[in-house]
DNA sequence: CGTCTAGTTGAATTCCGTCAAAGCGGGTGG
DNA sequence: CCACCCGCTTTGACGGAATTCAACTAGACG
């Protein structure tokens, strides 16, 4: 089956969620219809690779729906996520020989994906691609290193509540439970909330159980957090 | 005194020692004479700063020579260094607001720099700069990453064994004593180390003592480090 | 020669990691 | 429908690495 023909994803394309958002935003209808032309959608399923790290860069492509990690292992085989994509986020290294570090969907999900060397070729054409993409790596490398300071000056109580801010500010209404309540559900596990903020699970539990017991969040199942006391998680965040 | 006029200045990049390693390499003469007359190059004392974490960011800029550190604050008076900016990177925050983090020389630095909004204008206007920008962007964002993972998930004689191979790595021949010798010049202090690490100033000098002990590195002066035994200094480093 | 800053070293403490065991919950098969 | 199982999570006890606090030392500079 190939969903590759330009009249289908130039449908899918005016369908599409993030299309306002994404780096194909700004791009006119013709730019579109050429871009649809060497892309197509493709699923993964919760646990499934879309990037191996050191891989060669053959793939780049756009989150529509679902989140994905950025991770990369260590000598004796931990691991560190070094970021977390979200609908309308870019992913994979054009311009380059290799992916640095690889990408598993944590959620079932939806990527728009290009081969890198036809994406490449088609920005080096559309500056105003390109310059979409530049702006987009600016706010990611900001965001990273913003990440940096947490890594490398919080203790374990101040990176969980500032993760906990995290998802609430950036899976907002999408994952949110219903618009009223301060309950979300969190797209990621114990232990790889222990992979994003280097620490171990048993820490990343027993945080959780301390900020339990000291009314700031409620934990109604494993995957849920309700923020009660707003005000104190931020201040435990720093 | 006014550095600005084209003439003068279009002399300068024509000497300049970054000029084809820095995102002004490809642009064709005419728009280097455009660029000159936005530019000016402006030296820096060893510790002044030249961008204000959180201030608007008013300028971008390459570094020429010298070192500056880009840091960000903890809300109890620490800081963490978020990246170290070698000669012919390019520094600050284009198309944003406000810089999110401090700029600071480590050594006596020569940088050219440009109002943030001319820069901008000039770039939107020049595809083939913005797709340099864009590619060492995309660079740094990596080096980044792996930044995090050893924050992250390395101890402090991993940290401090991978900063070292770098500073070997990076500097080169620039600053190393001579090519024949292993040894080279730190550009920056224990503390700021420290900094750069996630650590503190008594763990690193505990650290450089135990593998002086262990034979692996030699300290000349404070200032100064040998490689004395590489494969074993890679080893820990992990 | 004294002062000042940067770095080193030591002792006590704290936080987090490690190891181990038990608890929970969702799914499967009897 | 229930019992069982498996993976994930929680909790506890312990040890170790890094921080903290504090005293001391080495150079640099007047």
């Amino acid at each position: 089956m190939n969903f590759s023909g330009p009249q289908f994803l130039a449908e899918t394309c005016q369908a599409c969620t993030i299309r306002n958002r994404a780096i194909c935003a700004d791009l006119d209808p013709q730019e579109i219809t050429l871009l649809n032309s060497i892309g197509r959608q493709r699923e993964l399923v919760a646990g499934e690779h879309l990037l191996w790290e050191g891989d060669e860069a053959v793939l780049v492509g756009n989150v529509v729906e679902g989140m994905l990690k950025l991770s990369s292992g260590t000598s004796d085989g931990r691991e560190q996520i070094v970021g977390l994509v979200y609908p309308s986020d870019f992913i994979g290294r054009p311009f380059g020989a290799t992916t640095p570090y690889g990408a598993e969907a944590l959620t079932d999900a939806k990527v728009c994906v290009f081969q890198r060397k036809d994406f490449d070729a088609f920005a080096q054409e559309h500056p105003r691609l390109e310059h979409k993409l530049l702006e987009r790596t600016l706010t990611e490398l900001d965001r990273t290193r913003r990440w940096m300071v947490l890594l490398g000056r919080m203790d374990a109580e101040q990176k969980l509540a500032s993760l906990l801010l995290e998802f609430d500010d950036r899976l907002g209404a999408s994952l949110r439970a219903n618009t009223e309540t301060e309950t979300f559900e969190l797209p990621i596990g114990r232990q790889q909330i222990a992979d994003v903020l280097g620490l171990t699970i048993e820490t990343i539990s027993r945080q959780f159980s301390r900020m339990k017991k000291a009314g700031v969040v409620a934990l109604p199942s494993r995957r849920e957090v309700t923020i009660l006391d707003r005000p104190t998680l931020k201040s435990l965040a720093g």
